[in-house]
DNA sequence: TTAAAAAACGCACGATCGTGCTATTATAGG
DNA sequence: CCTATAATAGCACGATCGTGCGTTTTTTAA
């Protein structure tokens, strides 16, 4: 796989104008494919060699763009995260305050989770933090400070939504996040492990009662 | 640790009268220890190196209980099953028909994630199939059919209290067994990775509200 | 008690792991 | 174009991976 080639043939041709190094981009290209890798393996099943073989690099060659293998782990959860907050969060946060937002929030999210094939950021996510959950480390703590701060988001948009009025006052944001990124999880679940077709409707069917729960006045 | 004199031990006075041949004995034993393993390292992270070091025993002497490396992780995945069926839903089962028995398989799941030392069955069993989601093989078969007998196992819970009555007539269990999992599938979220103290909270108003929205005769 | 069978060990194999060191090739600025 | 520097490759290391095989020890049955 000698996507090398490619990324020379570019660097030469825009380095005239604005200049990122040629091993900045083959340093970008890497951890791209490793976030491919990754989404397949699990950040713990990102192994040099193999990494190496699918980028058509020497061990070496590729190794030398990373301090250790702890660091290649981190930056591709760093870009793994970029990914996630610019296909589903940036977005949203560019819609209308309220109902709305959230709303695009949630569709963003389940095509995220879809795109099996290109966007692999959210799913690579998730899968970490099963991963890493027992054992301690720089790793770990990053993901869970990236999680916090995306459930932390959705705490505002729904805070947002109250203010707006189309939430009722007395809902608590903090279980409305919660119970949101249940539902994704479950999404994730179901239709990434048992290809349950029924995923979709499932998960609509329970957003749409979330957003129901949120906003009536009373009872229930 | 040396786990083996024990077993041992215990192993030459029952064989009087019962008996489960010293192999079996150790078998198991060893089954138990790659469940713990498993439970922080992942299914994958399980190697037989370090395996052999935390029972006490050669690489090649425990090696001689399994047939291959494939085969020793399926049958820790069929124990960490097991596990699960007997700690959570068999006595969920025993509970009377309706609402009773849906908060008892609530209340011995929560408290199977929770049990972090001796039960990790199911986390076992959830860590791999997000380790497993994209990697088809017979590892895989099962752990997808478990979680699929596991969801069966929920619907048909739930069915029976519609017809005793406590669930409404028009509620479908499908969605009941989907939102409920989901909900677990956070709490082991939460809790384990984000060690969020308000897991419990959060998840157990989660539960009370699908609850009233299972019982309610009419409207959201 | 002794011979047969089961269980565990010791050792070694090829492969691959993460990671350095040195040499070679590609790129950059003068 | 030439040189300094950046980028990549080659090679080797110790460790560990999964897995066989022959030997030794332990358990079992007669």
């Amino acid at each position: 796989m000698a996507l090398q080639n490619l990324v020379h043939k570019r660097s030469q041709s825009l380095r005239k104008l604005n200049s990122p190094s040629v091993g900045e981009l083959t340093r970008n290209m890497i951890l791209q494919t490793a976030l491919r890798v990754a989404s397949i393996h699990g950040i713990d099943g990102l192994t040099i060699g193999e990494l190496a073989k699918e980028v058509g690099m020497s061990k070496s060659g590729l190794f030398a763009h990373f301090k250790n293998k702890d660091d290649l782990q981190l930056e591709v959860l760093k870009l793994a995260a970029l990914e996630f907050i610019q296909k589903v969060m940036k977005p949203s946060f560019e819609m209308p305050r309220g109902e709305a937002r959230i709303k695009a929030m949630f569709k963003n999210w389940i095509s995220h989770v879809d795109g099996s094939e290109a966007a692999a950021g959210g799913i690579v996510l998730i899968s970490a933090s099963v991963e890493l959950d027992d054992r301690p480390g720089k790793l770990r703590d990053f993901v869970s400070k990236a999680q916090k701060d995306l459930i932390l988001n959705i705490e505002k948009a729904a805070r947002i939504a109250i203010e707006e009025g189309h939430f009722r006052k007395d809902l608590s944001a903090e279980q409305f996040a919660w119970s949101l990124y249940s539902f994704i999880l479950g999404y994730h679940h179901f239709k990434r492990m048992l290809k349950d077709p029924k995923a979709e409707r499932h998960v609509e069917n329970s957003f749409k009662g979330l957003l129901e729960f949120s906003k009536q006045k009373k009872k229930v």
